[in-house]
DNA sequence: TCATTATAGTTAGCTAGCTAACTAATTGCA
DNA sequence: TGCAATTAGTTAGCTAGCTAACTATAATGA
C-alpha cells in the first residue's frame, strides 16, 4: 500500500503541471491523502492487533470463522470471503495453526477439502482483542457526528463505483 | 493491507453485538469500507501500473527523483520521503537499477553515501505514464464536486488527526 | 588524538500478498 | 462406464514490506 510520507508541496506540483500539464493539483492531493489515511490507519491497525501477536490476516480469519454456527469453515471459502488466494489463505492457516488459534479437521465427506476450525485458544483471543477493537473504533469514529459519518459513507461509494477508472 | 471483500452483514453483526455489546455497527461498516475502498483502489493503480511494467513503490521512487533539480537523491533520503525502510528501499533501487530506470553513483565526499539518478530510459517511462495517470486521476476524482471534493478532504484530515488512537 | 557514537548501505530472515504449476479427488458428460 | 474438466489444497518462486545485525565511514568529545 501506497506510503508516501512527504506529499509534493506547491513548488513540486507547480514542476509536475509544468511537465505534465493534464495535472490537477487538487485532485492529486485528495486522492494521495485518501491512500496515506487510509494506509496510515492501517498500518495503526496492525500495530494494536500485534500488541495481541495478531496481523489483520490472520485477524479476519478468526472473525470469519466466529461468524460460523459452528465456528468452523473451508480454506476455498474463506479465501473468497477474505479477498486473497487459496495460496495466501494456506500461509494464514498454517500460522493460525502453528500458534494454536485453529485446528485442522479431515473429516469430510469431500476428501479434497479440509476444515478449519477456531479453537478455544483462538475464541478467547478474540474475547480480548475485540472489546478493546470496539472501543477504540468507538473513540476514533467519534470525530464524525451522525451526518458527517452518512456523508462519509455516500462520498466513499462513490469513488469506490468509479474504481474501474483505473484497470 | 485489509481486504475484506465479504463485509459483514446485519445478521453477523447482530451475533457479534451479542458477544461484543461494544460494537457500533454503523462505525465498524464506515471503517471497513473507507479502508476497502482504498485497498481497491490501491490495488487497481497498481494494475494501472503494471501495464507499464511499475509497481507503486518503484514508481515513487522515481517521481521523488524526478522532484530533485539534477534528477538524483541519496537512498536514506528516499527512505524517508517514501515511508520504508532503507533496507525496503536498497531492494527498490535494486529493482529499478536492474530495469535500467535508475543508476547508482558512487561520486561523493561522503564515501557511506551513494547517489541515485533517474536515467534516460527512466525518465521517458515516467513521461508514458504520468500523462494517463493524470486523465484517469481526473476522470475519478471527477465523481467529486468542487464542495464534495473539500469536504471529503476535511473529513479525511479528521480521520488523521485521530489515529494514534489504535497505537 | 583516538575511542565512542552515529550514520549509510547492505544482507539475512521474517510476514503476507501474488501467479503458476502440481496432486488428488470429484463431477459431468458422451 | 470411463475419460475430461473442474475443484481443493499445497508448493515454489516472485514482489514488497519489516527488523536486526553487519561493515564501512564520519563525527564527536574527553
Amino acid at each position: 500500500m501506497l506510503q508516501v510520507k512527504e506529499l509534493p508541496d506547491a513548488e513540486v506540483l507547480k514542476k509536475f503541471t509544468k511537465r505534465y500539464p493534464d495535472a490537477n493539483i487538487e485532485q492529486v492531493l485528495q486522492f494521495l491523502t485518501f491512500l496515506r489515511v487510509a494506509s496510515d490507519l492501517s498500518n495503526s491497525l496492525d500495530q494494536f492487533l500485534g500488541s495481541y501477536d495478531l496481523l489483520q490476516g490472520r485477524w479476519w480469519v478468526l472473525l470469519l470463522l466466529m461468524r460460523e454456527d459452528d465456528f468452523s469453515s473451508v480454506p476455498s471459502t474463506l479465501a473468497k470471503q477474505a479477498g486473497v488466494s487459496r495460496a495466501t489463505m494456506t500461509g494464514l492457516v498454517n500460522g493460525l495453526q502453528r500458534d494454536g488459534l485453529v485446528s485442522r479437521v479431515t473429516d469430510s465427506h469431500d476428501r479434497r477439502q479440509s476444515r478449519v476450525r477456531v479453537t478455544a485458544k483462538g475464541q478467547s483471543k478474540l474475547d480480548e482483542v475485540m472489546p478493546d477493537y470496539y472501543q477504540r473504533l468507538n473513540k476514533l469514529m467519534s470525530v464524525f457526528d451522525k451526518e458527517q459519518g452518512e456523508h462519509f459513507m455516500t462520498l466513499l461509494l462513490a469513488l469506490k463505483s468509479q474504481r474501474h477508472i483505473f484497470e
